[in-house]
RNA sequence: GGUCCUGUGGCCGAGCGGCUAGGCAGAGGUCUGCAAAACCUUGUACGGCGGUUCAAAUCCGCCCGGGACCUCCA
């Protein structure tokens, strides 16, 4: 990019387009958040971490983000229409536990293994539950235009009404035609007017367990007006970033726009911003495939397609590694690699980080490398998020950091260059890439601490009196527990066992 | 069947008309008592066939392969 601006892929446009928040300095930014019922894996790691480093990004250019990530506790439809048994309810049935504490558990589930991707906490984080008033409110809106109707209890989005005013099928691109000859005809559809209208209120069977006093029925909300009327509500009713998953474009993004254009007249979205999806063995993971991965799992290689635990660092880096509107196909060779890379980054930002400016001439290729360092990750970021050309821009200065480091001098910059330099390198690696530097894996204590210490200093003392033999016995004990590192004066070690 | 995305060196993965992506693995070397780490050197890829252009991995067409959505899913 010539110009430093921020472009983004706007799916409703198909084409990057400059990104201008509405109300500068403000940005207003809904994702769409999981369904609580059941526990947070692989599929879910990859939206969240993508919209994640939107957000910092965009506080970084110096916005004031509003980042709002709803929790769907009421369930949608496990099945189409009246065959369908919330999804919340039929856990809670299968589980025999009330409804709420499933949510609660795999809320808890959720966070905590965000808080371990190191996904910052959205701003506002609503529940549909908590909502219900303000969807019947929307629902109502949607009515009194004219754009839905009451079938037996429930009330339904009539498509065909809506598509006489607006248009229908913009954002994935669907010809309602089209749809109409692809949709299934399915048994007990009967309430609804026409295939393609979509449930806004539910009434709830007698046996269903969850359900809430309406205008229509004691019921429950349809799968889609959450979000509309909770983004209406904490972000108003136009807002600048809607995000999430591919897979969601159709329908439920494609009904978010007709229920905001039916309530309030207005498209509800200015960029809308979708990441691929991942794939197992080149298959998307999905519960009804049985083949997803918990997050639980995947950091404790616990899964029979795991051939060990992965970090949670390791694999946000090994998403950034890839353009987030692009597919990831998971493996563990992929995984691995990127563990090992992101360990070498992360080696090098912890060296950086103690490191003061210390040298005595400039050369003019180190000194251009390392000052242009800032200004192309903003580039690749400005680019549609590109994070692979930033890690990548990382590596191409890691040899610099580690050579200053064995040398004990940055020689070769400028005081001013090195400072802007390390500066902008702990910035994209902490606060915009939301890296966390190597975490001990192993639990440690003060004892274990000292009984290596003092080992290692026995090994020490060994090699000074050339007793070899002693030293390499010493670190052959030692390197089964943990990671050692002779430095010209001293020597490091890890909590990691020697693979 | 419809809509859309995609095919890059051993593997992963950027690239949006001309200029080295990067990582992992491999090979050679430097350093080191050994080990580890680090550093240096090394590989010249773009599914196939045509076309546009002075110039194509990058644009267009066709063919072949992979995937997503069209039903809850991040």
């Amino acid at each position: 990019m010539a110009d430093s601006q921020l472009y983004v892929y706007n799916t409703l446009k198909r084409e990057r387009e400059v990104f201008v928040p509405l109300h500068p300095p403000f940005v207003s930014m809904y994702v769409c958040g999981p369904t609580v019922y059941g526990n947070a894996h692989l599929g879910h790691a990859r939206p969240y971490i993508t919209f994640d480093v939107v957000c910092r990004y965009l506080m970084y250019l110096g916005y004031k983000v509003r980042y709002v990530r709803n929790i769907t506790d009421v369930g949608h439809l496990e099945n189409d229409a009246d065959v369908g048994e919330d999804k919340i309810a039929k856990k809670a049935r299968l589980d025999k536990v009330e409804p709420m504490e499933i949510v609660q558990r795999y809320t808890l589930d959720f966070h905590k293994n965000m808080a371990l991707l190191n996904n910052r906490s959205p701003s506002i984080e609503p529940c549909a539950s908590g909502h219900i008033i303000e969807q019947i409110q929307m629902i109502e809106k949607i009515l009194a235009h004219g754009y839905a109707y009451l079938s037996q209890g429930s009330v339904y989005f009539d498509v065909q009404r809506f598509e006489k005013d607006y248009p229908y099928g913009e954002l994935s691109g669907r010809v309602t035609e089209d749809l109409q000859h692809n949709t299934r005809e399915l048994d007990g559809q009967s309430e609804k007017h026409n295939p393609l209208d979509f449930a806004l209120w539910k009434k709830a069977s007698p046996e269903h367990i969850m359900h809430w006093p309406s205008p229509w029925s004691d019921g429950f909300p349809g799968w889609h007006i959450e979000c509309s009327a909770m983004s209406a509500k904490y972000l108003g009713e136009t807002f600048d970033i809607h995000g999430g998953g591919m897979d969601l474009l159709f329908p439920h993004h494609e009904c978010e726009i007709a229920q905001s254009l039916g309530a309030n007249g207005i498209s509800p979205v200015r960029y809308w911003m979708h990441n691929n999806m991942l794939t197992i063995n080149g298959q998307k993971m999905g519960k009804s495939l049985n083949n997803f991965i918990t997050l639980d799992e995947l950091f404790s290689g616990n899964h029979p397609l795991l051939e060990k635990a992965y970090s949670p660092m390791a694999l946000r880096f090994s998403m950034l590694q890839a353009h987030y509107r692009n597919p990831i196909d998971f493996s563990n060779k992929g995984l691995e690699d990127a563990e090992k890379a992101y360990e070498k980054l992360s080696a090098v930002y912890v060296l950086l980080k103690e490191m003061n400016w210390a040298g005595t001439t400039v050369n003019t290729e180190i000194e251009k490398v390392l000052s242009s360092f800032e200004k192309e990750c903003v580039d690749a970021m400005n680019d549609d998020i590109n994070t692979a050309v930033v890690i990548s821009n990382m590596f191409k200065v890691s040899s610099y950091v580690n050579q200053f480091y064995s040398s004990g001098k940055t020689e070769g910059v400028s005081k001013e260059a090195f400072e802007k330099f390390k500066n902008a390198y702990l910035l994209f690696y902490r606060d915009i890439l939301g890296l966390l530097p190597d975490q001990q894996m192993e639990r440690s204590n003060e004892d274990f601490d000292k009984l290596v210490d003092s080992l290692v200093d026995l090994r020490n003392s060994a090699k000074k009196e050339k007793n070899f033999t002693l030293a390499d016995a010493l670190r052959n004990v030692l390197s089964q527990f943990v990671t050692l590192q002779d430095l010209a004066d001293k020597t490091i070690w890890k909590h990691e066992k020697k693979k």
